[in-house]
DNA sequence: CATAAATACTACCGATCGGTCGTTTGTAAA
DNA sequence: TTTACAAACGACCGATCGGTAGTATTTATG
């Protein structure tokens, strides 16, 4: 076994990344990563399957350790605002939302794993702001930072512009930080 | 005849909207519009040159009238961010988005349509903000408010959620006067 | 070294892709 | 009614799509 399952699955997500789902072929996949096409079905049933364990990989990267949320929540907030700009900068694109704009109803499984992926960013930095601010202030200043980032990636992608992704990191952190404020 | 050009585009913005641009085929395109796929090479020389008309269109339908910009900036940029969230919230994602993610250096034509796409809403809402403060402050400003409301599409396609939407917008024009008053 | 199980391979499938061909059809002027 | 032209058409092109069948090759185990 010359190339792992994890090596392959980073290579689906960076065609992902750059080309969609649609736009990706199990062809460019197995080109990539040196391997024949037929190959690639010996660990993924299809190519539908390969949705999930690469958003699941990324889930992984993007939070590499949840013990940050012992300390005090400003610092966990930070580093997960920052971990997520930083993920979103060397990729030049969120995997993520391409794939949410890219599958359709006819992959179901895709589409749910789009949902997960997510929900679990969201529960995330929402639950890391509840140390400081009630649960439902954390809720949308969690979905604002979210999509502000996400957001973000459009002028790196259009315009190469990586100076706006840093300006919103520091932004949402501000905000929350204000947020917490106001409601103590 | 009988399909008017502009119907076409608007049935191709739909697709790229919905499938983004390698997802939709001109085959989808001509059972859309109720043609054969070879008619529609009497319209357009190929796929590619969809791209730019769809943009056109949209910027076209999003900004009816650069009339406003005559009065006070506030109610312009209103109108604007107005304007450009209820596009979005209506097709509940962003062809400029999923064709900026989706198009390649293999389609140029494509790819500097979107360029100009976006630098035209950026120099759009910029120019009105201009009226209540510098151009720098204006330029970041516009920006933001930008990705942001690019950036909330993405809860409308996955969690269908709409809700962000509106309040994004009416965040980024608070941000609009806040930005104006500082600069005061 | 022998053997069995993974793993990767070649070759192929039907379907669909973007795009082109020559032909038919609708329409408006003469 | 004839003529002329654009619009729409059916049929087809080579290439590529996701996926499969059967075979060769590597690899771990005894």
């Amino acid at each position: 076994m010359k190339v792992t399952k994890d090596q392959i699955v980073a290579a689906a997500r960076q065609l992902f990344r750059e080309k969609g789902y649609a736009g990706a072929s199990m062809q460019d996949l197995a080109s990539l990563v040196g391997l024949r096409k037929a190959s690639l079905y010996m660990r993924f049933p299809n190519k539908e399957a390969l949705v999930p364990e690469v958003l699941a990989l990324t889930l992984r990267e993007t939070f590499p350790d949840a013990q940050l949320m012992a300390g005090p929540w400003q610092v966990a907030y930070e580093a997960a605002i920052g971990g997520i700009a930083a993920n979103l900068s060397t990729g030049k694109r969120c995997v993520g939302l391409h794939l949410a704009y890219g599958v359709g109803d006819d992959t179901p499984v895709a589409k749910e794993a789009v949902r997960e992926f997510f929900q679990s960013l969201r529960t995330f930095l929402s639950d890391i702001l509840t140390g400081g601010m009630p649960r439902e202030i954390a809720d949308t200043v969690a979905a604002d930072a979210l999509i502000r980032l996400e957001g973000a990636t459009l002028l790196i992608a259009v315009f190469d512009d990586t100076e706006t992704m840093q300006r919103t990191a520091r932004a949402v952190i501000k905000d929350a930080t204000e947020a917490a404020r106001a409601a103590r």
